[in-house]
RNA sequence: GCGCCCUUAGCUCAGUGGUAGAGCGUUUCAUUGACAUUGAAAAGGCCGCUGGUUCGAUCCCAGCAGGGCGCACCA
């Protein structure tokens, strides 16, 4: 028992605790002998399109103080890791670093270019494991995940194919977000809001009796050229007597009627509307609902097609705007033009504007999956903590449209989809006979051969959203070999961990894919934990140069500290305004806790019997001795209910207020030995009650005073 | 437009139907004592505003103002 240093220092601790923790192999729960109750929570996998931020770790300190918590109770506590391929998220960090090299996509072609999202995931997905295990993270690394593992893959094949037997799946030509930089549909839930200053643009379109002229206002006059009518409120007034009349479109010079529609804002613009099925959501639904025609006049990379006519075909979306309004200014029909600061849809991801546009995709039917999934949280199955997180919840679901699953890009889950060559190829011997018989597409996990003709099948070149996979995490991509096991055991998990912002995107979609898949939902309890800001209240992010990396803290204070300062903040599920200061107040407070136990090594030296013996006579020791009761019963409220925050204030204030001043202090003058017995105690009751807070330096002094040897750890020792 | 949340010390935040609390910062004093990453103390608050309920409101209720977020709209 080497004497303890002066100060603490949590470099000469972590790395070597944490080898120990994983040695002992207490991770994996097949090791902790004894433990019968299972404790099971999966890690929302991090993306792999870099490496973790301050909401990481305050999930991964809230996760790893619940698993170490309930592990040391005596749970078969487990804790799932794994990270996420991230679809689109990925392949564009991953183009964005090609750019730099002037290198596209395109130049690589698929194969090489997912090698290279391949040799970025290796790279990002390793240090994101490196980042974990510096915070503490007690995870079962035996059992890793990623969402693109064989196993993974096999689950969604199987579950693409599942839902398309059961005829929830279908692929339809609809109006679907398009970015035209990731060159790829998105589904509604991956379309972000940005404010824009624009134009609005008053244009007059002749009546086809050459009586007038109808005002439509538009802030997109370039798609004009595929309107397929103009659209009023029935009860506009103003325009009840040209209800049924027609226009004739300027520029393009195509008759077109005027129509009503309830979905037309009176008070908006001019009242009335041009309509564009192909190139606008309700205008699309307006268009099926009055049965017109759908011009598609912008394709996939953002230009105008032949649709557009002649003097069009080929410009870009921005010129062929100015050009229009040019002709209309030539032409007299232009009325005004206002300013307009309007919200534009942005892709999620590269913040491109999205252009609506009818395109090929696959769907799931989402009517029968969302029941399941409102059912579980409104009959309490599952619960959202905190509960106002709920109704967002239902509002989504309830208004659910079909999701798009299929995406343009190369990096993720290919469907399981294959398509007939286009020509058929005569069977030996049996040319030309039956080719009308052979099936155009066929869902299948391996590549199938035709029944008719030699001809081959092709996979779908599509990818699934990420998030189809991502739904899976509690289920998807164990060992085959250990899956049912793994599933009876710990199917369904304990509680899920995560931030608002993927409640719908992810949870909703986690529980009804659990519902199908597994009878069961995946979790009783979604606990939504805050989102860190920086101090000003601003959103963290890298690109603004916002950003803390949780490993700069841990160089520059240690990982108890960095832990101790996220969840000293932690008081609710407010946001955080970022202080740093609480982790200063961390390093602090780990320095008291050792010098507490090294005034117990000075003053007493070994280990003493423990509280059996214990008399509580003298009445400093009676009221140190309750108020720690106290403190216990009121950390296991404070866990229970998710008060890691507040229960974290107590801890802290006993420890330094309690302790260190008060009974430290008086204990100086007393030569008793039930002084020893008393500090002996409450010396290891800290170390317990603070061990899943700040792990590495509460097993560092247990090791050094308290274990036989280094078998003994603490997570065995506080039951 | 609909919904949710927030407003308390200089900063970041707790909290309770009955003298208002922490961390950090500030000021004063102490000093080699387990710890200067320390101890003792102090200053600093119409607990956003206006009404209501109550013996009593920072807390409960209503309204207002300011800030944040989600959803919808955005022609």
């Amino acid at each position: 028992m080497n004497e303890l240093s002066s100060a603490y220092d949590p470099k000469l601790t972590e790395d070597k605790i944490y080898k120990l923790w994983e040695d002992s192999g207490v991770f994996n729960p097949d090791n902790l002998k004894g433990a019968k109750k299972p404790y099971a929570i999966h890690l929302p996998p991090p993306n792999v399109t870099g490496s973790l931020h301050m909401g990481h770790a305050l999930n991964a300190t809230i996760t790893d103080i619940l698993i170490r918590y309930h592990r040391m109770r005596g749970y078969k506590a487990v804790w799932f890791p794994g990270t996420d391929h991230a679809g689109i998220a990925t392949q564009s960090v991953v183009e964005k670093q090609l750019k730099k090299e002037g290198i596209s996509r395109w130049d690589l072609g698929r194969e090489k270019f997912v090698e290279k999202v391949w040799e970025w995931r290796n790279k990002y997905g390793s240090i994101i494991l490196d980042q974990l295990k510096k915070l503490g993270v007690s995870a079962d690394w035996s059992r890793l995940r990623f969402t693109m593992d064989p196993a993974y893959a096999e689950w969604v094949k199987k579950v693409f194919i599942h839902y398309y037997e059961k005829g929830w799946i279908y692929r339809g030509k609809r109006l679907v977000n398009w970015c035209t930089a990731c060159q790829t549909a998105l589904s509604d839930l991956e379309i972000e809001y940005k404010e824009e200053k624009g134009k609005l643009w008053h244009i007059k379109y002749p009546l086809a009796d050459k009586s007038g002229f109808v005002v439509v206002a538009t802030t997109r006059p370039e798609t004009m050229l595929g309107d397929a009518a103009v659209a009023v409120n029935p009860k506009d007034r103003r325009y009840e007597k040209l209800v049924g009349k027609k226009v004739l479109l300027p520029i393009i010079n195509r008759e077109i009627p005027i129509i009503a529609d309830d979905a037309i804002d009176m008070f908006f613009g001019t009242g009335a509307v041009k309509v564009t099925p192909a190139h606008d959501q309700l205008d699309s639904e307006i268009g099926q609902r009055h049965k017109l025609p759908a011009y598609e006049l912008i394709n996939e990379r953002g230009k105008m097609t032949d649709e557009a006519g002649k003097d069009f075909t080929g410009l870009k979306i921005i010129q062929a705007r100015e050009k229009v309004v040019a002709e209309l200014e030539k032409l007299g029909l232009l009325e005004k033009t206002e300013d307009l600061t309007h919200n534009v849809a942005v892709c999620y991801r590269s913040g491109t504007v999205l252009e609506p546009l009818l395109s090929n995709q696959w769907f799931l039917k989402m009517e029968k999956l969302a029941r399941g999934a409102l059912k579980a949280v409104k009959s309490g199955k599952t619960k959202i903590v905190p509960e106002n997180f709920e109704k967002p919840y239902f509002t989504w679901l309830e208004n659910v449209r079909d999701w798009c699953i299929s995406r343009q890009i190369w990096w993720g889950h290919q469907l399981p989809v294959w398509f007939h060559e286009p020509k058929c190829v005569p069977k030996d011997g049996h040319g030309g006979k039956d080719f009308d018989k052979c099936e155009e597409t066929i869902v299948s996990t391996t590549e199938p051969e035709c029944e008719y003709c030699d001809a081959k099948f092709l996979q779908s070149t599509d990818v699934l959203d990420t998030w189809f996979s991502s739904a899976l995490w509690p289920f998807a991509g164990f060992d085959p070999k250990e899956e049912k096991g793994i599933l009876k055991q710990f199917y369904p998990s304990s509680v899920l961990v995560t931030a608002r912002d993927i409640i719908n995107l992810w949870v909703a979609r986690m529980i009804f894919s659990g519902l199908e898949f597994m009878k069961k939902a995946p979790f009783p309890e979604v606990l939504i934990h805050a989102t860190i800001l920086t101090k000003e209240g601003k959103r963290m992010s890298k690109s603004l140069g916002t950003g803390i990396d949780p490993v700069e803290l841990i160089e520059k204070y240690g990982a108890d500290a960095t832990r101790f300062g996220i969840i000293w903040q932690a008081m609710g599920t407010q946001d955080i305004h970022w202080d740093e200061t609480a982790v200063m107040a961390g390093k602090k407070f780990a320095n008291k806790l050792w010098n507490i136990a090294r005034f117990y090594q000075s003053k007493i030296g070994s280990p003493q019997p423990t509280a059996h013996s214990l008399r509580l006579e003298n009445a400093e020791d009676k009221v140190i001795m309750e108020k720690l009761k106290n403190l216990q019963s009121a950390i296991d409220q404070n866990v229970k209910s998710y008060e890691l925050g507040p229960g974290l204030h107590k801890i802290y204030e006993f420890i330094w207020h309690e302790v260190a001043d008060k009974y430290i202090e008086s204990a100086k003058n007393r030569e008793d030995e039930n002084v020893k017995l008393i500090l002996n105690h409450l010396l290891l009751s800290c170390l317990k009650l603070l061990h899943p807070f700040m792990p590495f330096i509460t097993e560092e002094i247990y090791q050094r005073l308290f274990a036989q040897d280094s078998r003994f750890l603490m997570v065995e020792q506080c039951s």
